[in-house]
DNA sequence: CGGATTGTTCGACGAACTTCGTACACTCCT
DNA sequence: AGGAGTGTACGAAGTTCGTCGAACAATCCG
């Protein structure tokens, strides 16, 4: 699995146009909406259908977590997800709501 | 001024995705707030407190435009500026409040 | 008309982003 | 111990983005 444990900041630190860098990307929203529609700790990283190989997957989640909507978790040989939803809903109502619209793709 | 008169779009044939990169940029984000603050028609592009040189300006002005979210008008020899703050309202719920939060920077 | 003002377009440059392949780290299973 | 499975780190390549200077267009004014 992972080399090293993944870290975490909160969304309170993140500038609002980093979290919309983060967002406006078509392969990173696919996984957040992915996550949103599964239960907390449900998917390994592996698991999405994104056209992406592993390495630039990789960075995706990297890019989600260092704006504090994702949270990983490793357990076994695998690392699990979570969305931060409430802490990234405090910092930025609606933001998520939004990009869970696929309606406004 | 201007050599061709800007061509408009409505917000809603703009994808959420190039709405958030749109909104992504320390310089639009700018002209966005500057916008608000201010009267519809009141400024001319040149009246923006912002880094860079007209060129770079003249792009930001037309990214802004491309998502619906700028009209723009010629009167003499300036380009008066309005923001179509309704329809992006309609369109991206609570995305510009968001984008006019100077406290999430 | 001629000059000043305002903003766009064009071509070019450097920085940043995205992706990839490969190598490595860690865990589980036999 | 050895092998399979999963994900990260690193370096390289290609693309996109932001910026600039210079040239051009359109308007106003003397």
């Amino acid at each position: 699995m992972a080399a090293s444990a993944p870290e975490h900041i909160h969304p309170r630190e993140v500038p609002l146009a980093t979290a919309l860098a983060a967002l406006a990307d078509p392969v990173r929203l696919t996984l957040v909406r992915e996550l949103a529609a599964a239960e907390d700790w449900e998917r390994p990283c592996g698991s999405f259908d994104v056209p992406v190989r592993k390495a630039a997957l990789s960075h995706h989640f990297a890019v989600l977590r260092q704006v504090g909507l994702l949270e990983q978790r490793d357990r076994g040989q695998r690392r699990y997800n979570r969305l931060r939803r409430p802490e990234f809903d405090e910092r930025f109502p609606g933001l998520l709501d939004l990009a869970l619209r696929t309606d406004l793709d």
